[in-house]
DNA sequence: CTTCCTGCAAAAGTTTTGCATTAAC
DNA sequence: GTTAATGCAAAACTTTTGCAGGAAG
């Protein structure tokens, strides 16, 4: 279980992305420095607001990053898609979501519970023939705003 | 920990559109009918094309049916959105979904796990202010055909 | 006879693509 | 120089809406 310093971020992305034959531009530093700012699930929309270029180029660099395992999509409840970074570059954590106004807040768990999880997802998974099975627990209710 | 009977289904659908001065058509009828014979999340394009009405009528009765909180929408990995009866209909369950070819199946977990996930769920609910939070447990990974 | 539902077509909103240009290696 | 990234505009795709006609209470 290793956490990474802030300051490897950028250049294990870059690493990742050379490995594929592709460049770590001011753009794509942008966007994923705007991921890592917001510590929670942006969407296309907050990311292209956040001055990281013109609305195709955001989309296909999204695209990039997701194949090389930088960001991942995160589908909360209707309107657009939500990316962050992957867990392997931030902590694994899980998503406070208000069903009103579709707020996201990242909230981690006891390790206790974790560990409880993922030794019945690894049960489950055995018996369902499916493999390399993580979890993702979702908290859905009503934030204080809306309450 | 209430169990429906499957005939229950539809006299409860119905009543609760009378109770909001909607009426429960052979098309809502049917739609209905192919989610619970479905027993996984439909595509609005499977929904659709199980013989439900044209594309606007099935939008415009999962908004309705979603307002009454018979189906409920759930959202795996991008693509279009998917709905499935409310856990109130049917049961208290999750997914697997297969990260590369998208299939959905719905699992139950063991009841241990399913009472600690809530306990914790309740304290972290407090701590952040939210209300009347459930979960969300999906398990993902890679199914047998696309191993 | 009033309210709601349907169906078509058109509009709106999100995401993807074509192509010429620019930048990185 | 060769390959990849950018930026614009146009296209594609999912979802929503307007409106006239039909069905339900």
């Amino acid at each position: 279980m290793m956490r990474r310093m802030p300051t490897d971020l950028h250049s294990t992305v870059a690493e990742r992305l050379r490995r594929v034959g592709q460049r770590y531009t001011e753009q794509r530093e942008a966007l994923v420095a705007a991921l890592e700012r917001a510590r929670k699930p942006l969407s296309t929309l907050e990311i292209v607001q956040a001055r990281t270029g013109p609305q195709s180029s955001v989309y296909r660099n999204l695209a990039v990053l997701e194949h090389v395992g930088v960001v991942r999509r995160v589908v909360t409840e209707g309107e657009f898609a939500r990316f962050e970074l992957t867990e392997e570059l931030t902590e694994h954590h899980h998503h406070l979501i208000c069903s009103n106004c579709g707020k996201v807040e990242d909230v981690t768990i006891p390790t206790d519970l974790e560990s409880t999880m993922d030794r019945t997802v690894d049960r489950l998974a055995k018996r369902s023939g499916f493999a390399k099975v993580r979890h993702r627990l979702d908290l859905i209710g009503t934030c204080r705003s809306c309450a």
